[in-house]
DNA sequence: TTAGGGTTAG
């Protein structure tokens, strides 16, 4: 569609280009079939006249905006609504223009006395699905449905681009009823929608599903590579391990991603044994550990305060000729900069830069955290500065990152002059952004400002943080005005 | 570059 918008924006700058499809169109109009000497055409002609038609009307769809109107006044004796022309102009479009096809399909629906015939129908649900068009292949759906049954092909493959859509309670839903009328869904349509849980993080669902499966089916690689990722997801990487080993032994491989996360989830639980032992598997098997995998390497590494492990590992990348990207770099600088290590931290983002790689808005707010928590707001705020200039807005995090600076170093008003530019340029605050500013001003004894703050969190349907509510507790010792004290006890007993 | 990665309180 955009496509179709941005050629039209074309159209308008080049009338001349204009003027030239019109006679295109007009010579056309002249050997169209409707005009055609002979009355019955032979079907070999009627099918070639039939796909100059079909190109002819693509391009007015294309580059016309009211195109309908320009084919009722264009061709005001011919047949669109015959279902040979609907099947022409379908087999003229590709990936790119499906869309047309189906803006005609609804032109014909709503003009003429235009009764679709399954076979177009089917042949537009496929379309649409080629085109991983499946929003549009849903409305289609549904408001086709009741006169439409589509081949028990087609809804596999709609189940599918439904899951990696990531519409996967749809999938699920056409899935089910397919197995109620009787059809056995194939084992890809079953990965599809065991892959789809993973996508949306619904495990329990995985598995209720991959029972029902099980004693009908086949158990293929890729099952293989959805129930390993549903072990290491669900915090299990001890039996996806297992199971790894299980259908090594048979000989089968099951492919870089799968070692890949097993040696992230070994990593996470810390059992640096096994990721090992995982990472000479894969190179075993011909999988060179990718950056994303060292990435998952590092990332492990520094969750358990182990950034002196991940430089290292970091560091040995480099040497053996990885080219680390931004998100390891990002991480790395993370890492140390948690440990302390600013110097280091501070080297790699100038490194970083040297090799042509900009920082963005996760790299930044790293930078920017970091400094603040060293007291540095000037240079906290300069970096800030320099983000919005290159062109990295101000998010919910980035607002975060200095409000929660700010209030750890006793200047909690300028914490709160973030805050309101926040709701000026549209950014939304959430639960971190009003617990810091609670604690923030609990923290400078601003009471009343600070139960303000409060009342604004709950009413915004928000949670307080343990926290916050023991800030809040401290203020009790206060000497505070009658009013300010009973909200205080208000919003404590309330706890 | 199959996909998967990185940031904010503690």
């Amino acid at each position: 569609m955009s496509r179709g918008q941005s050629y039209f924006i074309t159209l308008i700058r080049n009338p001349s280009r204009q003027n030239n499809t019109t006679t295109q169109i007009r010579t056309l109009t002249l050997d169209s079939p409707s005009r055609g000497t002979s009355t019955e055409p032979d079907s070999d002609a009627h099918q070639g006249s039939y796909t100059e038609m079909a190109k002819t009307v693509s391009t007015i769809i294309r580059e016309r905006h009211r195109w309908q109107q320009t084919l009722v006044s264009d061709f005001p004796s011919f047949n669109f609504a015959d279902p040979l022309f609907f099947r022409q102009m379908l087999t003229l479009q590709n990936n790119n223009n499906v869309m047309f096809s189906l803006w005609f399909f609804r032109w014909l629906c709503s003009t003429f006395d235009y009764k679709p015939d399954p076979v177009s129908l089917n042949l537009l649900f496929g379309a649409l699905l080629d085109a991983k068009a499946v929003k549009a292949a849903k409305i289609f759906l549904d408001t086709t449905g009741f006169k439409f049954s589509p081949e028990v092909t087609l809804l596999e493959r709609y189940v599918k681009c439904l899951c990696e859509d990531g519409l996967v309670e749809e999938g699920i839903k056409v899935y089910t009823q397919l197995k109620e009328s009787g059809t056995v869904p194939s084992v890809p349509t079953c990965n599809a929608v065991l892959l789809g849980c993973l996508k949306v993080k619904k495990l329990d669902l995985f598995w209720e599903l991959h029972k029902e499966m099980k004693e009908t089916e086949v158990v293929d690689l890729e099952r293989i590579q959805c129930l390993i990722q549903a072990l290491c997801d669900g915090g299990e990487v001890s039996e996806g391990y297992e199971l790894l080993k299980k259908v090594l032994k048979q000989g089968l491989d099951p492919g870089h991603a799968v070692y890949s996360r097993l040696v992230s989830g070994f990593c996470k639980i810390g059992n640096y044994a096994c990721m090992s032992e995982i990472l000479h598997t894969m190179i075993a098997w011909n999988h060179s550990p990718s950056i994303y995998t060292y990435q998952e390497i590092i990332k492990g590494l520094c969750k358990n305060q182990k950034q002196r492990e991940a430089f290292c590992v970091f560091n040995n990348l480099k040497e053996r000729g990885y080219a680390p990207d931004r998100v390891v770099y990002t991480t790395m600088i993370h890492g140390l900069c948690e440990m302390g290590w600013f110097g280091s931290a501070r080297k790699l983002w100038f490194e970083m830069m040297e090799k042509g790689m900009r920082p963005n808005e996760f790299t930044y707010n790293v930078m920017i955290h970091a400094h603040l928590k060293r007291g540095e707001v000037v240079l906290a705020r300069e970096l800030y500065g320099e983000m919005l200039r290159n062109g990295y807005g101000e998010t919910t995090v980035s607002c975060n990152t200095m409000i929660t600076g700010f209030c750890s170093y006793g200047r909690a008003d300028q914490a709160f002059e973030v805050f309101k530019k926040m709701s000026e340029t549209g950014v939304k605050p959430d639960a971190i952004t009003y617990n810091a500013l609670v604690q923030g001003f609990c923290k400078e004894n601003k009471v009343e400002k600070g139960i303000a703050l409060f009342k604004e969190l709950k009413a915004l349907g928000m949670y307080p943080s343990d926290r916050t509510y023991a800030a809040l507790q401290k203020m009790r010792n206060l000497k505070l005005s009658d009013s300010v004290a009973a909200s205080l006890n208000e919003i404590l007993e309330a706890a």
